[in-house]
RNA sequence: GCCGCCAUCGUCCAGGGGACUAGGACGCCGCCCUCUCACGGCGGAAACGGGGGUUCGAAUCCCCCUGGCGGUACCA
């Protein structure tokens, strides 16, 4: 077997393009067959170096290799011209007006045979003699990819069904040239929320985008194979490995998907909070640029959907953050300063410095106040990470230490006793 | 216009003649858990586009309509 995907060197991997490249991974791994990454794009002005490259890290960053390849169209244009010239000998074209055009016979048609749809039949009298070559003489794409399809000896195409009727053409070229077309299997187009065609205006359309977004590579993976095909009624959750057993082209469904970013969110999170806390630090060090983030990640993994989550959360276990003044009006009320100072000279003195250490002498304080235990938890929350929200206020203060932890208490009681 | 594809909860995925009172998940709503926010648990609302056939029986097969999408380029 051998399969072949071609994205566009549009710079952004679409997340259609992505799909498309994940199940054209998974059926060539699950077969053992040879994968062949092709740049699909004639016009030299679009397949920049820097085009080409920005989709392979894209597809390396989902993890999804290529055995051949790639190949450009546009290192190809000697040998798309052979075949236009042995068409043109061959009198199964023409020129006219200088474009090269392929005869289409009026009567009959051409029927593609489609793993997902059947056969689709195209009646010839609702196809004119198409142009294959520009006035220029260079190739136009339904030759190209007619003509690299057969050197490379591909025997199966899945590509998005915005190819399916320029599927006959390419299927006339190839019979012009001798050859039996492969065998095509047309995946249903994604949708943004508004039922349109995905685009850019729909958020995070792009591989990269999600990458920056803060999306785990393994959960986008996983993801997109849902987009378009499911093994059974109920399972989601899949390992690469499961997705390579369990893939058939036959099981992918017909009708057009919509991407929908908060169940991503959701399924990311559950990977999130997977993942060994030493690895999750790893990928946030990755993220954010920083270092020394391990305690941190710990601390927040339950709260996090994204890497991009982390930040906002957590940064007050890594630098000081200033307090947000409305979390201290709200807060920061009658009370609250004997709540500080009591929990302050309990964590002044808890040995040793750890999790049930410090939960007993803050729950010992809210015991010996006699109050509700948001009563003494909240206050310390906005003294410690400058918000009402936070990671577990036990685990944040072990994480922040005490030295910083009292020094931050110490600060919100002194600001408290200039107001009063 | 012409050609083609598609049609189950808001969304994704199941179900492909009787097991359907249509299942699972996201999201939404309610309750529980709870130091905030989450996580988690429990429960709820929520769909077979319409009309004709075929059949003892249709979400499932056929036809028509409607709707959505794609193509119809010297774009890919």
């Amino acid at each position: 077997m051998r399969v072949r995907f071609a994205p566009s060197p549009t710079g952004q991997l679409h997340i259609g393009g992505a799909r498309t490249a994940l199940y054209n991974w998974l059926l060539a791994r699950k077969h053992g067959g040879t994968l062949v990454l092709r740049i699909e794009d004639t016009d030299p002005e679009r397949s920049t170096p820097e085009n080409v490259e920005q989709i392979l890290d894209a597809l390396r960053w989902l993890e999804l290799d290529w055995d051949e390849g790639p190949i450009s169209q546009v290192e190809r244009a000697g040998r798309h011209r052979e075949q236009i010239d042995r068409l043109l000998a061959d009198g199964a074209a023409y020129e006219a007006d200088g474009a090269v055009r392929l005869r289409v016979p009026d009567e009959g048609e051409t029927v593609v045979s489609d793993v997902i749809r059947g056969d689709v039949n195209f009646p010839h009298s609702s196809i004119d003699d198409f142009v294959i070559a520009r006035s220029d003489g260079s190739a136009l794409y339904n030759l190209a990819v007619a003509v690299d399809d057969l050197d490379m000896g591909i025997d199966h195409v899945v590509r998005g069904e915005d190819h399916l009727s320029n599927t006959p053409r390419q299927v006339m070229i190839l019979r012009a040239l001798g050859a039996e077309p492969p065998i095509y299997a047309h995946l249903p187009l994604l949708h943004g929320p508004d039922g349109k065609k995905l685009s850019k205006r729909h958020g995070a359309a792009s591989v990269q985008a999600l990458r920056d977004a803060g999306y785990l590579p393994e959960a986008v993976r996983n993801y997109i194979a849902l987009l378009g095909w499911g093994l059974d009624a109920e399972t989601t959750f899949m390992t690469t490995e499961q997705l390579v057993q369990g893939f058939s082209l036959e099981r992918v469904s017909r009708s057009p998907a919509v991407f929908d970013e908060q169940k991503l969110r959701w399924m990311n999170g559950r990977y999130l909070r997977d993942l060994a806390s030493a690895e999750l630090a790893r990928r946030l060090e990755a993220h954010t640029g920083r270092s020394g983030l391990e305690a941190a990640a710990a601390v927040a993994q339950e709260k996090m959907q994204t890497l991009a989550d982390f930040w906002p959360l957590a940064a007050f276990l890594v630098e000081r953050q200033p307090i947000d003044e409305d979390a201290w009006n709200r807060v920061m009320k009658e009370g609250a300063d004997e709540a500080l100072r009591e929990a302050r000279s309990a964590l002044a003195e808890v040995e040793p410095f750890a999790l049930e250490p410090v939960e007993a002498a803050l729950r010992g304080v809210v015991e010996r106040l006699a109050v509700k235990p948001k009563q003494v938890f909240q206050p310390v929350r906005v003294a410690v990470s400058g918000s009402t929200i936070s990671p577990g206020i036990f685990e944040s203060v072990v994480a922040l230490g005490r030295e910083e932890t009292l020094a931050r208490v110490d600060d919100a009681l002194a600001r408290l006793s200039t107001i009063a």
